[in-house]
DNA sequence: CAATCTTTGTACGGTACCTGACATAACTCG
DNA sequence: CGAGTTATGTCAGGTACCGTACAAAGATTG
């Protein structure tokens, strides 16, 4: 285990003898598997490797919206460590992948000891509030040709791919918007050459490009999520 | 100080030799004065007893919306806790009042301890990541009418107000709508009967109709601020 | 390979909110 | 009390996105 072939942000930067002690267990994640459901208990931490998970708020309507990605720098059920029992949004995966999972009470035991893992937990819930934070600001703000390149920017960011499988319905939902209106927004992107998709499989072409599209949010979301566990970050400077 | 005349939730739910230790000192908010501003460095924690303060995110064309408001159950600077050194929102007073406040070192300090303290702090830490996370999705979906309400009610929820000093410029503002927007919306809330507002001052007229007119958003993200130092409220159950 | 299902393109009337402008009313100060 | 300032009402043209519907094209199944 020791010096570490994890490539889970959090895991990467912690000792082998706190990895030893939170008895990670891999775990292989298949598309749409539900991670965490509202109301459930949360009884496993998971630290994804590969793939990208969701985070959404459902409505009484039954519509819901992302408020938060999940990717290879994540931990996902910290809010087991604050205080809170239960699930408050469901998270399931968007792109199948692996990594890590331990039981909540080794992972409480560890952060008691209110050493690296304590500090780096903290300093992740820290970047989920920020992207919690931003993403309100941008949804109220922003235009849908903003948020789908920002969305798409920060999903191959978290997954490490420029390719993925995800209808424009799926896009929808997540954005908070109608199918109609994605497809015709994508299209948009696809023209100006920023993107190309078939049948539920989208291919990022110009990196550069699509942050021009999208909003300054996609940037700050991102140094974030990518420098949490540094501590002289461009955050906190 | 012992058995505490505090209004604030956090504080009220110390125990006296906690709240020696922070060492608080009172202090007053004056009305639009800057709490935290991003960049910053956080040297001190507010915790408001009587008013209300808003954090907002700037957007580079000097726009900004509001993510997260803060009253009686506030802890303002939380993030110093989490490991970072300098703000990351604007936080200015909405409606003047006045708290406690106490030096970062001893609020850490105090933290490390591992006990009620550091629970009280993770759980509203909690409860501004709901507030965030529902504001998101809200933002996304629900209409300004909604949002107006919203907004109203939690307002004077947090200070504890009925009436309060607030140009529509502002709310505008705090919507990331536009003044003559909020100018009809809140027209249309005056002529339901729900509220009545000349130049600046607003008073709230009938809360179970204003709840009506608002979304699912106001009773979630009340119930998170109101109960998180409770172990068993609804939030958990 | 026909039938079905899923995904995408597109169109069209409707609505919510924007943008900017102007008018009016209330408060403030000289 | 008159002049300036601030807050609100309102309007009109524009745009972004909704809501719904339907067609077409790729994928899947029997």
């Amino acid at each position: 285990m020791r010096t570490s072939g994890f490539k889970n942000t959090l895991l990467k930067a912690l000792d082998g003898d706190v990895i030893e002690r939170l008895r990670l267990q891999p775990v292989k994640f298949e598309l749409k598997h539900e991670i965490e459901n509202p109301g459930n208990p949360i009884d496993r931490l998971y630290f994804l490797e590969e793939g990208m998970a969701s985070m959404t708020t459902t409505f009484k309507d039954g519509s819901q919206v992302e408020v938060g990605m999940f990717g290879y720098e994540s931990v996902i059920g910290v809010s087991a460590l604050m205080g809170t029992k239960k699930s408050l949004n469901r998270v399931y995966t968007q792109i199948a992948g692996h990594g890590y999972s331990c039981q909540v009470e080794d992972a409480k035991r560890e952060f008691r000891l209110g050493g690296a893992f304590q500090f780096l937990a903290l300093r992740y819930v820290q970047a989920q509030l920020v992207q919690a934070m931003q993403s309100a600001g941008c949804n109220a703000k922003h235009s849908f040709e903003q948020r789908l390149a920002r969305w798409l920017l920060l999903c191959a960011d978290r997954a490490h791919v420029d390719t993925f499988k995800i209808s424009h319905e799926f896009l929808a939902d997540m954005l908070g918007g109608r199918r109609p209106t994605i497809s015709t927004t994508a299209g948009i992107l696809k023209r100006k050459g920023l993107i190309e998709y078939t049948r539920g499989e989208i291919h990022i072409l110009d990196v550069p490009g699509l942050t021009k599209a999208s909003c300054e949010c996609y940037l700050i979301i991102k140094d974030y999520l990518d420098n949490y566990t540094k501590f002289d970050s461009t955050i906190t400077s």
